[in-house]
DNA sequence: GTGAAAGCGCTAACAT
DNA sequence: ATGTTAGCGCTTTCAC
């Protein structure tokens, strides 16, 4: 790799000139610009992000983090793309971590970005109380939050409204005449999943249910959760007639235990689940589920945190976005 | 952030001292050692990995590069995880690219990979022919290709036999007893689509069976190809009794346009698509499938780069991994 | 066993 | 309009 040395010789200038072109490029002589021009081609030169990087912490050097609790969940691939999509549009480089829902992990992330001076950084942190984040949010790195927040912290963040989009499915669980409805979540400590359990207990008392502590379970926001939750469920003494799943994953999980017992949805038991998939109507039955503008979460975040690295003084904002209940026939 | 300088001064020694108790360790005093460790402690020290790299491109500076074709395809999720996984146990952040099967875009990945001076790269890139990616191999980058190769270029690679998967999948429909079997493929420039065409027709040929080039269609690899597609298809004067779908995405895309057309699966047309999802099991109906060990296909590929990287002499390796039938119920 | 100093590729005063 | 130079945080000779 040639480097600016290299072209400021090769065009017989300084570097500083040719830096002069590459950036403001204000003040710098037509014709010695051409000239660097051809020796920047001529070399195929290309600027070292790396030591644009080290030098100045006040200049851009265009990398983004992303922090994300598992990939595995397609909801955290469409937020992703829609950060990549508008990281992309702005010559913004992502380092994605995916700590997969390890707190030991998330914490050697956070190290490891720091070292790299990222310039920004969209995250769904583990914990609301994560004290590492914290600090560097303290410190001055430019934060966006995705799907939950830092607790006494202001951070910009963008989510949805949980408890909504829980009440949403429940209440329309209650409607269709289900009366055992359970609730199976992800992990305790996530603020979404006691968001949409606040929902979940908030549609049953509304429409004068009783709550029944043994119908929710908390568990590792994995597809295996999913799996044993359910099965754990359908073994109860009375089992419920209908579930309300926490996520993605935990919704693919239940449906296969339900499908390895051989019980008929809706006949046997109803299920909605809490993010959409564009497959889910190639579902068995087609999925009736609650949405969240995944993508769109990505796209504000990514917009957001460009703003915010340009202007840090910005009051933090929090983005709520909306959900929606899509009908389709496994209730 | 606390600089290597800083440190030095509190510890009352030099920056090659603490230097050294980071790295090599050798030849330092015991009590100075513990000195400079009290003080990176003290003030929260942590190296500039910027830095590490901009000084030297002998010593690693710990980042890779992953370059893939579309992040919404589970199975390029599963191979990220999968070098994510290594990648983490030896300390490497990755810098995820996703080009979504856009030539324009991948390029300027690459060039910003490069000038990130990035180890090493793994790569499924858009075509064969990749002259960027090419040239960045000869320079001396360490690359693996996951998927697809390089023509004329020596790179590790590590996929799956694809003509294999394919017959195996089309081979299964004849002997179930289908007559007019159709293949809908990716992006023809991918070599496995091509790879998968041969396993089609072999599996044609060997049962005595005419192949009817109306009956293969070539797309765009992404969901929206497999609906349309498999409309066109549904819609011909003599429409097809089974149909072959090349990935992931296309198999969704070909199942919704299915569904919607009130279609019985697998009375009406079967369905055999290449890669296996764990929810498979979840769709309707079960879907056969030829799985690929995504997983393994990334980590496989990401501990050959590591290897790679410190050796750069080795010889490359091409590994190709083992690809089965899961038979279910859609066909 | 430890320090001084050069230099990786770049930007940003400051000079001219 | 252009050049000189210091310095970002680190590694690595070369001295001592």
């Amino acid at each position: 790799m040639a480097s600016m040395n290299e072209v400021a010789k090769k065009a017989g200038v300084s570097v500083a000139t040719v830096s002069r072109v590459l950036n403001n490029s204000t003040n710098v002589n037509d014709e010695t610009r051409a000239r660097i021009l051809k020796a920047i081609k001529a070399l195929n030169y290309q600027p070292s992000r790396v030591a644009k990087r080290l030098r100045s912490k006040s200049v851009s050097s265009n990398l983004l983090g992303v922090l994300i609790p598992d990939i595995e969940n397609p909801f955290y691939v469409d937020v992703l793309r829609g950060i990549e999509d508008v990281a992309y549009n702005h010559n913004y480089a992502i380092i994605m971590c995916n700590f997969g829902q390890d707190e030991k992990k998330e914490k050697l992330y956070l190290e490891i970005l720091q070292s790299e001076s990222i310039d920004g950084l969209i995250a769904a942190p583990a914990s609301e109380d994560d004290l590492q984040l914290k600090k560097m949010v303290s410190d001055g790195l430019p934060v966006v939050c995705v799907d939950r927040g830092l607790s006494n912290t202001e951070v910009d963040l963008v989510l949805v409204n949980n408890e909504r989009g829980a009440y949403l499915a429940v209440d329309h669980l209650i409607k269709r005449g289900y009366k055992r409805i359970a609730y199976i979540a992800g992990m305790q400590s996530i603020p979404s999943s006691r968001y949409r359990e606040m929902g979940y207990k908030k549609a049953l008392e509304d429409n004068g249910m009783t709550f029944d502590e043994t119908l929710v379970r908390f568990g590792n926001s994995k597809h295996q959760s999913g799996v044993e939750l359910c099965r754990e469920l359908l073994s109860l003494p009375e089992p419920p007639d209908a579930v309300f799943t926490g996520n993605n994953l935990i919704t693919l999980g239940a449906l296969e235990t339900i499908h390895s017992q051989g019980l008929k949805i809706p006949g046997d038991i109803a299920i909605v689940g809490f993010d959409d998939m564009y497959w889910a109507s190639s579902l068995n039955p087609p999925l009736t589920a609650v949405r969240q503008p995944a993508i769109e979460i990505g796209r504000r975040a990514g917009e957001l945190l460009i703003q915010r690295i340009s202007d840090t003084k910005r009051a933090p904002i929090q983005m709520m976005l909306n959900v929606e209940l899509i009908e389709r026939s496994s209730t």
